[in-house]
DNA sequence: CACTACATTTTGATTCACCT
DNA sequence: AGGTGAATCAAAATGTAGTG
């Protein structure tokens, strides 16, 4: 582009005016008419040099100073031994670069020299031609194609990923939203788009991510047919050393996280592993996704059809069939998932009233141990998950005991099976936000029991069972609006309480925690 | 300076290593 | 065994760092 650019400049880089322009051709017209000084070179670039001496004014003489070929072959041989083996400058710049001091030779002074390659180069075309771009593009071709590292090159027909639903909003979106507001930077413009992506209303949403799904289905399609064409694009099945590649490559990892969540469930003297070894069965973990039944489903089956199958290869295996998984399949899955976490709620719901009373919290805590996945990674943006909220949590957990408490508190109330009337009632500290429904079922349940205070709670999970789908989402939507806000009133709470506050609120929650954790021992 | 590679932002789908 | 979480990748334009 900046060859382009430069192509409409003058020789020096400067951009020449047209009236300029015009002055030199007539110029260069009347001394034409009148002068025959052609003897060797082109008319044009003496009668320049002309015009340029006489703008300079150094002499009349040195009009006539005379370049013969061999004067001219020498010149040129200067000018190459000062340019280096590996110039990569752009002409304006290395011309700039010339000492032509050490081009002078002969009686050629470094002006006259500077000046004979000036008249030179106005000859030499400043552009290329189609042709030439068409060569050189096929060395590009040539030299890219051969490198293993230039995937595109490689596997040119490979079908690019789809598009998800915000990337399609954001594509459509980002033309109108600079032109509206140019002042913008890019990543400005995509925060703002991420944000009235997610305020936008349920039916325009889903518009995207319906075309996103369609899209996706497509690329499975596109790349069933290509790997079957090109077996050797395959990738291949990666060694546990290549998790330390991909952990160095893009995304930095954040220094001040600990590796995982999962240990850091057990530095803090969390028993969750222990609790999982002892108390639960593995198979009575109930599936947290249509995606995690299929895959218990088919890895449960491979396991016995194919113990010598290694896990790995399992996973893998399932992983491919679910890219092949049609539209339909998947849906029957999604079904099957719903009907199965609603059988998990019901139940769960049964037996928890069937405790004594005082084991219900405890029990509710057992099983309700990702708050903090729940609540932040779904419900906050990627870096907030990451870092932010995530290291202020862990900042006050090392220090000040406080924000614990709450998060037990939470976590209690953010299992999908509690009743509210399960739930033992804690003061609320002065500001601090009421929890929110921990589920969108809850939420869901609030509004049936308003609406029907007469009916039982089985008629709202017999009614719930058959939500349709749109329907759903719209209550999850509000429980994760709900969380959401409670999340930031909590942290805005936590702000406004001054050293004293803090200590008060973090001794009652103190208080109130241990009681559940003996009860919790007890139950252990 | 030219050029290249990568980071930056957003969401969501997908993949797969890792840990309990 | 399998749940979890992190990485990756799609798009866009621009800035920056490193290399030659």
């Amino acid at each position: 582009m900046s060859r382009n650019q430069n192509s409409k400049k003058g020789r020096n880089g400067e951009r020449k005016e047209p009236l300029m322009e015009k002055t030199n051709s007539i110029v260069e017209k009347s001394i034409m008419d009148e002068e025959d000084v052609g003897a060797f070179m082109d008319e044009k670039v003496v009668i320049k040099n002309k015009t340029d001496v006489v703008i300079e004014n150094e002499g009349i003489k040195d009009i006539y100073k005379e370049w013969s070929v061999e004067n001219t072959k020498e010149l040129l041989q200067k000018i190459t031994e000062q340019i280096p083996k590996r110039d990569n400058l752009q002409y304006e710049f290395r011309l700039n670069l010339i000492d032509w001091d050490k081009v002078k030779f002969k009686e050629y002074s470094a002006n006259d020299c500077h000046k004979k390659w000036k008249d030179i180069s106005k000859g030499i075309r400043s552009y290329r031609l189609m042709k030439e771009y068409l060569h050189e593009a096929r060395a590009l071709l040539k030299k890219s194609g051969s490198s293993s590292n230039n995937k595109e090159w490689k596997f040119p027909t490979k079908p690019i990923k789809p598009l998800t639903s915000f990337m399609l909003y954001y594509v459509l979106k980002k033309k109108s939203f600079t032109k509206a507001n140019p002042t913008l930077k890019m990543i400005e413009v995509a925060t703002l788009l991420g944000k009235k992506y997610n305020d936008l209303p349920k039916t325009k949403k889903d518009k995207f991510i319906n075309f996103s799904k369609e899209m996706s289905e497509d690329y499975k399609i596109a790349m069933e047919k290509f790997y079957t064409a090109h077996p050797e694009a395959i990738p291949p099945k990666t060694s546990r050393n290549s998790s330390l590649k991909r952990k160095s490559a893009t995304t930095p990892v954040k220094e001040d996280l600990p590796p995982n969540s999962s240990s850091e469930d057990s530095e803090d003297g969390s028993d969750f592993g222990k609790r999982r070894k002892t108390t639960k069965k593995k198979s009575e973990n109930p599936p947290i996704s249509a995606y995690s039944l299929r895959k218990q489903s088919v890895l449960n089956k491979n396991n016995v059809e194919h113990q010598d199958i290694p896990l790995e290869d399992r996973m893998l295996d399932n992983s491919k069939q679910r890219m092949v998984t049609s539209a339909e399949d998947k849906m029957q899955c999604e079904e099957e998932f719903q009907s199965v976490e609603q059988n998990n709620k019901t139940e769960r719901a049964s037996y928890l009233q069937s405790l004594p009373e005082d084991k219900q919290p405890d029990e509710l805590k057992k099983t309700s141990s990702k708050i903090k996945v729940d609540v932040l990674a779904k419900n906050t943006p990627r870096k907030a998950r990451n870092s932010s909220v995530k290291n202020e949590y862990s900042k006050l957990k090392n220090g000040e005991n406080q924000v614990d408490k709450p998060e037990i508190k939470e976590k209690s109330n953010n299992n999908p099976e509690v009743k509210e009337d399960l739930i033992p009632v804690k003061k609320l500290f002065e500001g601090e936000p009421e929890k929110p429904p921990g589920t969108a079922y809850e939420i869901f349940l609030k509004n049936f029991q308003e609406q029907n205070p007469q009916a039982d709670v089985s008629s709202a999970e017999s009614l719930w069972a058959k939500l349709s789908e749109e329907k759903i989402k719209f209550y999850t939507k509000m429980h994760k609006e709900a969380k959401q806000k409670y999340l930031e009133d909590f942290e805005a709470f936590l702000n406004s309480l001054d050293e004293d506050q803090l200590k008060n609120y973090s001794c009652n929650k103190s208080c109130e925690d241990q009681d559940d954790s003996s009860d919790s021992e007890d139950d252990l």
